[in-house]
RNA sequence: GGGCCGUUAGCUCAAUCGGCAGAGCUGCUGACUUUUAAUCAGUAGGUUCAGGGUUCGAGUCCCUGGCGGCCCA
């Protein structure tokens, strides 16, 4: 900040003025640190039975810190609610005959709503029962030079997300779903590691980028002298890695698609891949139930989560699984099968009032289909299975139905929150479909593949069979919270202020 | 990319048909030794998102742009 203190709001030239006054009383606004004896969350449990007490003097003293975050002026007696870090709040109470004239003075004076303080004095409980500190002296941690938003009413939706400090320290609920992410972060690894699983760490920078189809954001390397771009998944590295021989590897990393950036869609997010050989995509879903499993008990400490808007989702036992045509046949009431003819789904399509791409083949209709007909109605957990060949390039094709690939798309609540494949091995195979991919990326598609010749080497060494899967780790805390992916996300990209 | 809505004091929001810029909380001054969204009295605080236009007069109407939200592609 670089205005001049004459050109700022009052309430701001008032704060700095104060941190003004602080030294010039002896008190060291910022002082190197504060010898704490306790947290409040300590005391509460030390104490808490004294609740209701009135008047308590338990004799003995403490050092304690906290942020002030309301404060009871009277004349001769103060009190002040202090929080901690982790939400904890107990009450301060600084009176005239325990601090002093000077120092009730300063603390009336020079004491805001928002700054950090800490408190040296006798554990008491109030006349009213309230848990305190009754302070002999009180020191200034951390003058806090800008006004709280105001206590008991919401800060605004914008605030909370371009000044997450801000929500983390008015709302405990954004504090609890900070916490949520590590949590189940956390449960993941231990669940991957618990079945044998290596993390692994590859490359965020890339020559080339491919493993799905995403727009990517593009970089200049000096020393390379070629433009490089950030990666839009961990795939092929991931089956790199297979190739050499470690036979269960995952990553879970940051990837980069340079797209829509909105309630739903974020430019950079998190995703888990994982990949076990001599594994199908059956026994993918197996290790994804478990996942989540795991990870609604981190959370919730059960396989039940209650999600913000109230209602409950069970994640425990087996999960239903339909096929896409399957699924599909049924909520058209006709048969439809990957031999489907595109002109009949196009007819499909005008039916519902689902606009078609003409350049669309018939899997990507069906799909499209799919997803507007079927997907919002699954809510409880649910495999959807056999996806057509067409739209997955890098997935085996099915063992015994033609024209279908082994892939599933996990649903909860109408979103597809994990994808698994039986990966395709056959080098061969894999250089055909890539080719494709790379005659539409040269037609102009910018999401198309792109030909990655050391990828295809690599393949020629052959791979052992397996099985892959790929969740988004927003996508997982949006499905066991109820959540938007921007509060699933600490410090969400935004446009500049 | 398109459409609609919003943008006013530190915060949350009002402002009738185009006619003096308002409230609550916060802040400041004072009172109060048991408060807990403390209370009581007094008081201050504005480039109405930015730029342009219409008008005697614009927070209000028109145009362009920024930011945010919702809907659509």
């Amino acid at each position: 900040m670089d205005e001049q203190p004459d050109d700022l709001p009052e309430q701001l030239r008032v704060r700095r003025d104060k941190r003004l006054r602080l030294q010039q009383a002896g008190r060291d606004p910022y002082p190197v640190g504060y010898p704490r004896t306790a947290t409040l969350a300590q005391l509460r449990d030390r104490f808490g039975d004294l609740a209701g007490a009135a008047d308590h003097r338990t004799g003995e003293t403490v050092a304690v810190t906290g942020r002030v975050i309301f404060v009871r002026n009277t004349g001769k007696l103060c009190f002040a609610t202090l929080r901690d870090g982790d939400g904890t709040e107990l009450q301060a109470m600084l009176s005239l005959d325990r601090v002093g004239p000077a120092g009730l003075d300063e603390w009336k004076q020079l004491v805001d709503i928002g700054d950090l303080v800490g408190v040296r004095g006798e554990v008491v409980t109030s006349r009213r029962g309230e848990l305190s500190v009754l302070a002999d002296e009180w020191t200034m941690v951390g003058k806090a030079l800008r006004p709280l938003p105001v206590a008991h009413r919401p800060i605004s939706d914008q605030a909370r997300v371009r000044q997450r400090y801000l929500d983390l320290i008015m709302r405990p609920e954004a504090r609890r779903i900070a916490l949520a992410r590590p949590a189940v972060v956390r449960s993941l690894r231990d669940t991957l590691h618990e079945r044998g699983f290596v993390e692994v760490e590859t490359p965020t920078l890339q020559l080339l980028h491919g493993g799905a189809t995403a727009r990517p954001f593009v970089t200049h390397s000096n020393a390379l002298a070629a433009d490089v771009y950030l990666r839009i998944a961990t795939e092929l590295f991931l089956k790199r890695a297979m190739v050499g021989g470690l036979e269960r590897v995952f990553e879970i990393g940051r990837v980069f698609r340079n797209e829509g950036m909105d309630a739903t869609h974020s430019p950079e997010y998190t995703m888990l891949e994982l990949y076990q050989a001599y594994a199908d995509y059956d026994t993918m879903a197996t290790v994804t139930r478990e996942l989540f499993q795991a990870a609604a008990v981190a959370l919730a400490g059960s396989h039940v989560v209650t999600l913000v808007d109230g209602t409950e989702l069970d994640f425990g036992g087996q999960w239903r699984r339909v096929t896409l045509f399957g699924a599909l046949s049924e909520a058209l009431g006709e048969e439809v099968t990957v031999a489907t003819p595109k002109a009949e789904l196009v007819e499909y399509a005008n039916k519902c009032e689902l606009p078609t791409d003409p350049a669309a083949g018939p899997g990507r209709l069906a799909e499209e289909l799919f997803e507007h007909l079927v997907a919002p109605s699954l809510v409880a957990p649910t495999f959807v299975c056999d996806f057509p060949e067409e739209t997955s390039p890098l997935t085996r094709s099915h063992r015994s139905q033609r024209g279908l690939a082994e892939k599933w798309d996990l649903y909860v609540r109408g979103v597809e929150t994990a994808t698994a494949y039986s990966e395709l091995t056959d080098p061969v195979g894999q250089r055909e479909r890539l080719l494709a991919q790379a005659r539409l990326a040269a037609r102009g598609d910018a999401e198309a593949m792109l030909l990655d010749e050391d990828f295809l080497r690599a393949l020629e060494y052959g791979m052992p069979p397996q099985g892959g899967m790929g969740m988004g780790i927003e996508r997982l805390l949006m499905a066991l919270t109820g959540l938007g992916i921007r509060d699933t996300i600490l410090f969400p990209q935004s446009r500049p202020e």
